[in-house]
DNA sequence: CATTTGCATTTTGGATACAAATATCCGCCC
DNA sequence: GGGCGGATATTTGTATCCAAAATGCAAATG
């Protein structure tokens, strides 16, 4: 059997969750869709129970719903949740970021050029699944030096949830200059010490991020309804 | 339809990680613990399965450590993270309290104050676990109104690591008077819609919390530290 | 003809059994 | 005498099997 890929230092439980969560994330299982345990299991050539584990572990993360004894579902969010999303995000990560600035050194300056630079090579590229994770990774190396590991793990599971619907409508937005721009823009803030500036960008950047997001979805699932009824 | 009795009862993983979860917070297993999967199965009287699913939902809570083939430890913070925790909590709960307050009614300031009421009975007979439960509903109910289930959730779980630590120490606390105190001018001025002067009071509140707290938490390590040696 | 109840199928939940991985301990060599 | 290596024992991880729960269909009854 292929696609075993021998990922054998990782635990099969935990390989498993990476594999559905990327199809979750680039939409290949799509929202409300039911998770049959033993399709996937024969999928991966497993028995049911790691797969269950990996399961577990999505629940746990709010990428599906578990519920008794009816199986799984990939979560959808209402317009109002992914907004509160992107409200999660852009509060933790001006904290963060507010923390990170005064204490940044030449290294995670350094550091942040570098993803800035791959994250735009791949968004030329049009490689979304890539964009989506250097994306995650610029906007951590930002706040790297806060030095809180607790509350990026909470950001992570966050950011996850908002790269969904990022990712799902990448291709359309518009927002590429803009954003572009607000990426070294904010880099430039940090290396300037402007914590206050440098925060309110962030927020706006997120915000506005959230805005074009909203609408995109909305239209995406007025377009859904209008098909399905 | 009267809103389906819930008999939802709950399965087996999940009773089983409630009552460890109780245990962990209770202090009944200690910080860095080891805990044996065989052990357990064979003091609730089940097969490992559900035991592992349980210990996999604590990890996602981040109350026990699970390594590849090592097993579970009950997580240790450092005092930094435990600096970290409050001051989530902090970051999250103003920012509910801030939404919350402009919407709330009459009714969630009656069930606040019901709260508030049981909260001062179970301090008064030393409850220590049920005052927990009743500390984390009642900032539950004073964000109620914010109608942010995401934010709620992911502040449950902030709650939990740093109920750990409150009850550990609640009954050495010199806070009894002034936090009861500051409950209470919480909830007058919410009803006053103070929203600034209440949000400000409530980072103070998690603020000195935090601080007694990790005084606490330092001596007893010290101490044990001493010991140990 | 509609509604309800019972049966069958499907799907998940849990237990036992077996395989893999890791830690421990003893003997051996330096 | 101390450190290293291998065998054993303990513990975790995975598979197969059986039981219980839910859904859908069909038949019977009002």
């Amino acid at each position: 059997m292929a696609a075993k890929r021998a990922i054998t230092r990782q635990s099969l439980p935990d390989a498993i969750a990476s594999d559905l969560r990327e199809r979750i994330l680039s939409g290949d299982l799509a929202e409300g869709e039911t998770i049959r345990q033993e399709a996937l299991a024969e999928d991966y050539d497993v028995s049911r129970m790691p797969v269950r584990e990996a399961l577990k572990q999505l629940d746990a993360e709010g990428l599906v719903q578990l519920t008794n004894n009816r199986g799984a579902r990939v979560t959808r969010h209402s317009l109002s949740e992914i907004g509160e999303i992107f409200d999660l995000r852009s509060l933790l990560e001006t904290d963060l970021f507010r923390r990170a600035i005064p204490q940044m050194t030449q290294s995670d300056f350094a550091r942040c050029e570098q993803l800035l630079e791959q994250m735009e090579a791949s968004y030329d590229a049009n490689d979304v699944s890539r964009w989506g994770a250097l994306n995650y990774q610029y906007h951590s190396a930002l706040y790297a030096a806060a030095n809180r590991s607790l509350t990026n793990e909470l950001l992570h599971r966050v950011s996850l949830q908002s790269d969904r619907y990022i990712r799902m409508h990448l291709s359309v937005m518009q927002q590429r200059e803009p954003a572009r721009k607000e990426h070294r823009e904010l880099l430039r803030l940090a290396r300037d010490g402007q914590v206050e500036q440098a925060c309110a960008l962030l927020s706006a950047h997120i915000g506005r991020t959230k805005d074009q997001l909203l609408a995109l979805v909305a239209a995406k699932r007025a377009s859904e309804e209008a098909i399905g009824r």
